[in-house]
DNA sequence: GTGAACCCCGTAGTCACTACAGGGTCAAGC
DNA sequence: GCTTGACCCTGTAGTGACTACGGGGTTCAC
């Protein structure tokens, strides 16, 4: 009934390569599917699915086991949502913080790429970067 | 002349774990400093300037071989702009590229926050990334 | 003079992949 | 029916940027 891939056509039809699938699957965010006779393994279209809301979520900037959270979150549709929110919400803070330092430096490299004098005036580049230690909530690296 | 530092001082006074600043030594981007008769690294107030830089531009989002460059770009302001001001701009265009992924990302989760539902079944978040392909113009994983 | 807090070095672990080695499988073309 | 090449398998090791740990030496306040 369902149509079956390989896990290169699955890796395709999801833009996450197979090293990555079969990653995934030694970490527990991605349940083994069964497997040919020869042993290759076979997924159906919810493992699709499912590898793109993974693939997805990478690519907003949840980690691995806000990921699993998430998907837990997914299969059970009557608990609430507030977790989810909550996740949401703190990679949003994060998100808008990194924005308003990388404005910070393109405003700097701007200048720096403006400028027209041959001298110290590149120094603002180190000034800068030392002085704006003020208003960063980011977490400690 | 110059007050002096132990590798614990530096870290608390530039936000560096110590363990942190030896591997910045042992890359290559930190200059190993001189040695007390004990053996002790002694850093001096050069160091710390140069170890919040660092720190600033890893917040930033920068790889260690990218401020790398940027730090040779800061030493020497006196180099034919012509160079500089190439190593800048890629460094702007890279700044900028980073802000538009980061600002795309933000709208998305700024949708997902506004969700008003209590259980999962509504929730945007899931459902956002439940629906993959929409909008995403991020470079691949 | 002793105990806590620091420092040294080297190695190993973390996260999220990615690459590679050394093999097996499958389908197409000759 | 055989070869070729693209795919698949497993297990292990490498990446970047740290972080932690083990086993030892040093410093300093009490």
């Amino acid at each position: 009934m369902s149509a079956e891939f390989t896990i290169g056509e699955l890796g395709r039809a999801s833009g996450v390569n197979p090293e990555t699938i079969r990653y995934y699957e030694r970490t527990g965010l991605l349940a083994a599917p069964p497997r040919s006779q020869s042993g290759y393994r076979r997924y159906d279209a919810d493992a699709a699915k499912r590898l793109r809301f993974i693939r997805r979520g990478r690519e907003l900037g949840f980690a691995i086991e806000e990921i699993k959270t998430l998907l837990q979150l997914a299969d059970h549709p009557e608990a609430p949502c507030r977790e989810a929110d909550s996740l949401a919400r703190a990679h949003l803070a994060e998100v808008e913080a990194r924005i308003a330092d990388l404005c910070a430096m393109r405003e700097v490299l701007s200048q720096i790429v403006e400028c027209q004098s041959h001298t110290a005036e590149h120094c603002r580049l180190i000034e800068t970067l030392d002085q704006r230690s003020c208003c960063s909530p980011l977490p400690p690296l």
